[in-house]
DNA sequence: CCAGTATCCTGCAGGC
DNA sequence: TGCCTGCAGGATACTG
């Protein structure tokens, strides 16, 4: 499940080692995944590109290739991009391969299908449905001041809103979790009883545990066998996420978990309100 | 417009 | 041990 600090952390490591290659082959099988992939029309546009530095838009990795155009991919849960020798051995679920000038292939993993790989015409972005809807980038410096007016009149629970990746884009169930019980906020208090300063206070704190991931992440990741799914949330401590029944890390409480907008939410009882 | 729920898919945990 | 059930989760379509 990754959530934005993963996919930054893979977006760098491409940056690294992707940008100047050429793609010399493109194989996979045809699947539905969250948008229909397809591999004949992605062999016949990526064929004999090279691809340039890569882009992270919340959750979106744009892989831009030169002449103009990306491949746009969203890991959805289970989604991992490996970039390995030709010869190591295929894990399951590998649905995309791209063989690459240096005996290397870019390699696009995800058992769960919720993920996509597809292509984007140069002029296509602004139009894409899934990225034109997309909120403030969590990491942009003015978050603190741009995110309160966008709860403020909302009723939903904070957490719920966190998640809306049209209000702000790669926040996933983890940090939404996280940033909150860091902020002493309940997960179900509803956005528009929250004060303005608190919302500032939250937005500072979400950018302070996303920044860290990602710093933890970029230590983490050595090769490019990338997120390996199984190397599991970086090293950075997570205090209430999946800790329901454990004592709460700062007063002891224990912590409760529920679903909140369908989706399982952990949080301590005493310290968030 | 807004809030809440069902849906896609597989791996894994838990129960018996 | 092994089968079966149920659940998790991101984005989105849909309902009220």
């Amino acid at each position: 499940m990754p959530e934005l600090p993963e996919v930054e952390t893979v977006r760098s490591a491409l940056a690294l080692e992707l940008v100047g290659r050429h793609i010399t082959a493109v194989r996979g099988r045809s699947i539905a995944m969250r948008r229909p992939l397809e591999v004949e029309n992605l062999r016949a546009v990526l064929t004999g590109r090279r691809f340039g530095e890569p882009r992270r838009r919340g959750k979106f990795l744009l892989l831009d290739t030169a002449p103009a155009g990306s491949l746009l991919i969203h890991l959805g849960m289970s989604g991992i991009i490996q970039l390995v020798p030709a010869t190591a051995p295929l894990r399951a679920h590998t649905h995309l391969i791209l063989e690459l000038d240096d005996g290397c292939e870019l390699r696009f993993v995800d058992p769960r299908r919720f993920g996509m790989a597809m292509w984007l015409e140069p002029g296509d972005e602004a139009g894409d449905p899934s990225l034109s809807a997309l909120g403030i980038e969590p990491l942009d410096p003015g978050l603190p001041q741009s995110l309160p007016p966008l709860i403020r009149n909302r009723r939903a629970p904070i957490k719920s809103l966190l998640l809306d990746q049209h209000l702000v884009a790669g926040v996933g169930n983890i940090y939404a979790a996280e940033a909150p019980w860091r902020t002493g906020i309940h997960p179900r208090r509803a956005g528009n009883r929250i004060s303005v300063a608190r919302l500032a206070t939250l937005a500072t704190t979400l950018q302070e545990v996303l920044a860290e991931a990602i710093a933890a992440g970029g230590t983490t990741l050595r090769d490019f066998a990338t997120p390996d799914g199984n190397s599991g949330y970086f090293a950075v401590s997570l205090q209430v996420y999946g800790r329901q029944g454990e004592p709460c890390v700062r007063c002891g409480a224990t912590i409760r978990a529920e679903a909140i907008g369908g989706r399982m939410t952990a949080w301590c009882p005493r310290c968030q309100r």
